[in-house]
DNA sequence: CGTGGCCTTGAAGAATCTCAAATAATGTGG
DNA sequence: CCACATTATTTGAGATTCTTCAAGGCCACG
């Protein structure tokens, strides 16, 4: 049924990828004592290691996170990353871009389950039986850190913290899934809308852009899929929002006009 | 706005609980050597040691596990074992009985996010950030065993299986929540009452009891709840079910007629 | 034997979906 | 650089599913 294992695993070397090849003379002096401006793939330098893996960790667990040397790899838009059924062997990291990951029931129907920015960690449905229930694929071009799943295991036996923060990333995938299932199961379309784009409002602001202004990665179709709706009502109910002055809309860019109104929406008071 | 940490905690001693106080007797020798019939609360012994937390787990781990001397409580029908916003301290594991957790919506409607039967964990939501997510109650007169969180993070610590059987738990729990997303999000009331019943017969079956006919612990509207749908609506595609020969139903009485039907249903072939 | 909780069923209404068409945006190949 | 194919989005109208409201039955329990 599922692809397995059949995607070319294009693992991208330390080196900046922006820059120049010869611009790896910069990891030159790598083995000098705190590497200071060392790898730019090191959790320690990296400007996202508030909101990622590394989050919470201190300098004795930091550095050896560091020592692993995550790969890092590139996916075009609309490519996978991995597909659900494949071999779990890594945990990867969004660096830049967006995901979705998905679900595929056997007619062929899509069930998009979570999308992902920069600093969110992916496929730790894996480590259930060692293979991924879900296929993740980038929403525009984009970049992880390849994480690999056993050296990660390693670090968490040897080290307290480490151990709970992994507990912390699983636990809170939990969490998270808790709340779309009460979306999904008690919701109607204008709460589920309206809980979606405040979500992604504060993880945009967690990321340091505007929370009130931003362009959606996704299409109406994947939207209307995770929130468990069609496509045309999720148009329909972008429409009614802007009627109502809570938004302006114009296809995937959104300026929200009223947060507190849309919270209103959201979680409506009293009964 | 959710009770906080107001639940009085009811430990039972190791001693059985259905017994008289003085029953406690019972555990007088339970420094012998390798304890043969000590405790009833040793993993090593239960009955439910390949479907519970120590599925897996080899000698000398399961030997720590044991050492643990988990608490027993027992919950009586309709009562709470944590509620949402608790702090989070155990684990429990289901020993008899039948088990809801739910989320509540800040105006008052619940969300049942999950039942769970003999051998099954609750209360891993709440590693996230030390607080239960979701709220747990007893469908039944039921029996736990209370799994003090910092132990079993302590025995992870030390030992590669006992930390893959805790990753592979919360990672099962992502899975699981996965799949009900999709049902959630994709499918009709009687695809989504199809899955709920194949679900059920599925574990009745690991669990020994006969998985086609078997006796519900739950109301309609938590059956609702749960697959988001009215009471009513379960109760009409009960009704439908009947009439198209799938099912014998009788209030809570359920017996399966035809498995196939009702998988051809949940999972319908090609378009 | 009356009461309350749970379940079933009907009928009307509301929300959402389906189908369809128009428009805009984007990319492709010539 | 343009014509054309393709895709994404919006909007309308009718169909469908599910919910809401209401009534009645069954059963357990005091």
């Amino acid at each position: 049924m599922t692809e397995l294992a059949t995607v070319p695993v294009r693992l991208v070397s330390r080196a900046t990828s922006a820059a120049t090849p010869h611009s790896s003379s910069l990891t030159a002096d790598s083995s000098v004592a705190s590497r200071p401006t060392a790898l730019p793939t090191l959790c320690s330098n990296c400007h996202l290691k508030d909101l990622c893996l590394p989050c919470g960790l201190e300098e004795p667990d930091l550095e050896r996170l560091d020592e692993l040397r995550f790969g890092r790899r590139r996916v075009k838009a609309g490519e996978a990353l991995y597909h659900a059924g494949e071999r779990f062997q890594f945990v990867y990291a969004v660096r830049a871009g967006t995901f979705k990951s998905s679900l595929n029931l056997i007619d062929g129907r899509e069930q998009v389950s979570g999308f992902h920015m920069a600093g969110e960690l992916m496929g730790l449905d894996g480590v259930a039986n060692g293979h991924h229930a879900s296929g993740c694929s980038a929403l525009e071009d984009a970049e992880v850190c390849a994480i690999p799943y056993a050296h990660l295991n390693d670090l968490a036996r040897s080290s307290n913290e480490m151990q709970l923060v992994m507990s912390r990333l699983m636990s809170r995938e939990i969490v998270r899934e808790h709340s779309l299932m009460m979306l999904l199961g008690s919701m109607n379309a204008e709460e589920r809308l309206a809980g979606f784009l405040l979500n992604l409002s504060q993880r945009l602001k967690a990321r340091g852009y505007s929370p009130l202004e931003f362009h959606l990665r996704m299409s109406r179709a994947e939207i209307g899929s995770y929130l468990g709706m069609k496509l045309e009502t999720v148009s329909r109910t972008f429409s009614a929002f802007q009627h109502q002055g809570l938004l302006e809309v114009d296809k995937r860019h959104i300026r929200i006009l009223d947060l507190d109104g849309l919270t209103r929406i959201f979680q409506p008071q009293s009964h």
